[in-house]
DNA sequence: ACCTGAACACCGTTCAAGT
DNA sequence: ACCTGAACACCGTTCAAGT
């Protein structure tokens, strides 16, 4: 097998690009969490010590480096809701769950502006990837707690996300990193809560 | 009066001024409402047939301009706030004013972009002055629905204001500017209201 | 007093040239 | 196959020079 003997400088290659790679997103994380979303990207190619180009290479799009940051978070947050969804009562789960996914939002700054442009509709497969990951564990949580008559019928699982995310999203831009946004997300959750007493009596 | 006499030359000047002042605004506005709080000001200069200078001179910052934009629409909103207060019961008038302070946003894209920055305590004077419009209506609308009841005491005016704007931003960055965000502001709504369902009973 | 526009520093993105 | 960095187009902001 020529094609493996006559190729370990490929191999060499490869595992620089791979190294690039790694440095690329260590460095992107950073930057994400220190100035948000919109880091700028020539900052940090310069800081993971490439070329601009190299950053394109690896990542087409700001999107694709942000999903690749987040992506464990994302895929964590998805298995989280599996798991609380076996354990409690549906509307224990998915308000322990939005609590969760308040958290993770808020201390990573970049998600939230990533989910915040999310449309109707997937538009490239970045955004589809990160969709078939966390919508249908969030509509499965969602689903349970308004079949059981706990939460209101009249909202989608990615209305939910979005609120939540701009509860999150607002009060980073209060200047409030730190700490989780409390008492705004439990008007949320209250908000999604169902309730008999505006039944109108014609 | 010399000082009056000689200074013909001076009011030429002036309305020279004050035209491109008021063409900057116009430009601005279609500017703001199309792309945003972030619209170009190079290009805003460009329309409006000036030299960058020009903006500079009258409005040194990018929120001053903002305000200038929404000055009549943020008065208004104040207003409205007293006339409700007077007319009907405490939530009724914040929910009616809610939806129309989230009508208003809605349909000024750059207003949404400037409120959602808004840190706990003034920073500058074009700050200050939007807060000294709205914040001191905006309260008494919440606090009166707080003191008879029918709101949680557990959340500030500038909480609820920051959320009903994060509503509306989550859902124009959601790419549906067009209509009111509608099911979500519900959703804050109801969760402002006061229950007693939750009363702990130790 | 007011306006202009060149000048500077910065960024996003592409692409020919290298290894 | 991968990387570099110059090149292009764009923007925010300032400031000397004009009227």
């Amino acid at each position: 097998m020529p094609s493996e003997t006559n190729t370990p400088s490929r191999r060499a290659r490869r595992s620089d690009a791979r190294l690039n790679r790694e440095r690329l997103v260590a460095v992107a994380r950073d930057a994400f969490t220190e100035h948000g979303q919109n880091a700028s990207l020539i900052d940090i190619a310069r800081r993971a010590g490439v070329g601009s180009g190299t950053l394109y290479r690896h990542f087409p799009t700001r999107a694709g480096l942000l999903v690749e940051v987040y992506k464990r978070g994302i895929q964590a947050l998805a298995e989280l809701a599996e798991r609380l969804r076996e354990k409690g009562p549906p509307l224990e789960a998915l308000t322990t769950w939005l609590e969760a996914f308040d958290e993770y939002t808020t201390t990573s700054r970049g998600l939230k502006g990533l989910l915040a442009t999310v449309d109707d509709e997937p538009c490239d497969d970045v955004d589809a990837w990160w969709r078939a990951t966390l919508l249908p564990a969030a509509t499965r949580l969602v689903e349970d707690a308004q079949r059981c008559g706990a939460v209101r019928r009249d909202v989608t699982t990615l209305q939910v996300l979005r609120l939540v995310n701009a509860v999150a999203l607002a009060h980073e831009q209060a200047g409030l990193d730190d700490q989780r946004a409390g008492p705004l997300l439990d008007v949320v959750v209250d908000g999604l809560r169902h309730t008999d007493e505006d039944g109108d009596p014609t």
